[in-house]
DNA sequence: TCATTATTTCAATAGTTCTTGTATAGTTGA
DNA sequence: TCAACTATACAAGAACTATTGAAATAATGA
């Protein structure tokens, strides 16, 4: 993870209906969604969905796959916690007491799958 | 949290200058920095620093305390956490098998003070 | 008080992004 | 082959963001 794909990422998710087709792909897990299900799903015109699930996939937040003639989308989740993985480095270098009551609750994913509070 | 208070958090981020800002605060832990170490450190003007700890800050990403004449910033790591909740709540809901092993290493911040590869 | 330092605010400009409409490419099934 | 469907590409205009220089605010210390 460099600074220059951190920024990327970022920058996708920096759009409201960018972060709501990425949260519904991450909702809709590993089987995703085709493009048409998503501009449906969101209430969004088909040329905008495109031009969002494009930016999106640039930035490596999203995988495309052909499907004859649907294009099937689906979240990658892995490289959203290499950047989580690059926020947090070096967090509080050399004082890990300081922070260590910040009881990250990351790991909910996958463990409960109660939404939290 | 909510959309846009997310979506707040990403478009400052999305920014080199400002996640260089972030990442450094990170790194310096709950002492923070005066605006005046940020711009030398980063080698950036003042004013232009200013434009972008304001907007940082504005994203509840960092806050802020007056020492004098001078404003000494620290990063909001907890609402860092909450963003990342935020993204993947839900994930993968109904089917936790299948994104059992992607062993998210969020926790890594105050475990471990080696910087990933 | 007065000069100095630290930081922010304001205005102007250049560059970028978002949305919409229109057109295009590719796939499917009759 | 042809028509229908899915999805993307392109262009134009409005709206937004970043950078810079100049000025203002506020605290400190001689």
């Amino acid at each position: 993870m460099d600074k220059l794909a951190a920024t990327l990422m970022f920058e996708s998710l920096s759009s409201g209906i960018r972060l709501d087709i990425y949260r519904l792909l991450v909702k809709a897990g590993p089987d995703g969604l085709v493009a048409g299900d998503i501009a449906t799903a969101l209430a969004l015109p088909p040329n905008n969905t495109s031009f969002h699930l494009k930016t999106l996939t640039q930035a490596g937040l999203l995988s495309a796959t052909q499907e004859g003639r649907f294009q099937r989308y689906r979240a990658n989740m892995r490289l959203m916690t290499e950047l989580i993985d690059y926020l947090t480095a070096e967090c509080c270098t050399g004082n890990p007491d300081q922070c260590a009551d910040l009881s990250l609750p990351v790991s909910n994913c996958c463990v409960s799958n109660e939404t939290t509070p």
